[in-house]
DNA sequence: GATAAAATTGATAATGATTATTATTATTGT
DNA sequence: ACAATAATAATAATCATTATCAATTTTATC
């Protein structure tokens, strides 16, 4: 893997702005400080991240990918009123991989934990 | 909601082949029974059905939605190998709404739990 | 049972996210 | 500096899903 400036940006990109963007909003950012950056290189260098494991993949949130430069152990909540992403504690439901494997035999490789609700802010707004 | 014969099969359909189909399968499958039922309307009624709570859609598994005749709480894991999906006890993660709201505040309407990984048959293949 | 209003269908076009293609440009080892 | 390799920009293609709409089916009423 060589080094290129457009993957730079597009890391960089990502840990400037926590707030799980999918590709194409990675793509809006970006074209503010590189106009010829072209929707496919985005795509590629964020799946080429992901697969490296230097960013995370997150699916099953909304039927968009979104990336994530946290790689830690969490999980996520998708507010159904305003779209917004949070980070969900990996305490909540520990050593899932584990306990899948004890129950049944099968051998986890990955998990998906995803909620989806009001946030805090929309609670508020919605309470009214 | 009327009754149609169309949305009848899709269900009964659906529940004869308990193999977490998505809407193209469950298409393909009717298409034995019923040569003119049309994509669109699977889709259509799928979604209807999965709206009313009578069946539940399983998204976050491969990207492609997947439907479940079975409503009762439990979890899925789909193998990378073969793609076939296998349901997961609840219990290796209940309670994950309450546990969520009682450490973020974040109000939970549903969450998605999916696993990923070899399943025992393909375990097997691959050991040698 | 006939009939009109409302719901549903089949066929297909449209959409939206993502991937593939390819000629051009950038990077790297020598 | 230069050839070999990798990456890019632009755009076409793909794939799942949804929207559109004329024709058909269902249902309530007579």
């Amino acid at each position: 893997m060589n080094y290129s400036r457009q993957r730079d940006l597009i890391l960089k990109t990502l840990q400037e702005n926590a707030v799980h963007p999918t590709a194409d909003c990675v793509y809006e950012l970006l074209k503010k400080k590189e106009p010829n950056i072209s929707l496919a290189t985005v795509y590629r260098n964020l799946n080429l991240l992901a697969d490296k494991g230097i960013i995370r993949r997150i699916s099953g949130l909304d039927g968009i990918a979104r990336f994530d430069h946290n790689t830690h152990k969490h999980y996520h909540f998708i507010c159904s009123k305003c779209h917004k992403v949070y980070d969900v504690p990996y305490d909540v439901a520990p050593d899932l991989p584990a306990r899948v494997a004890a129950e049944t035999g099968l051998e986890v490789e990955s998990c998906q934990v995803s909620f989806k609700g009001l946030c805090g802010e929309c609670q508020k707004l919605t309470r009214n």
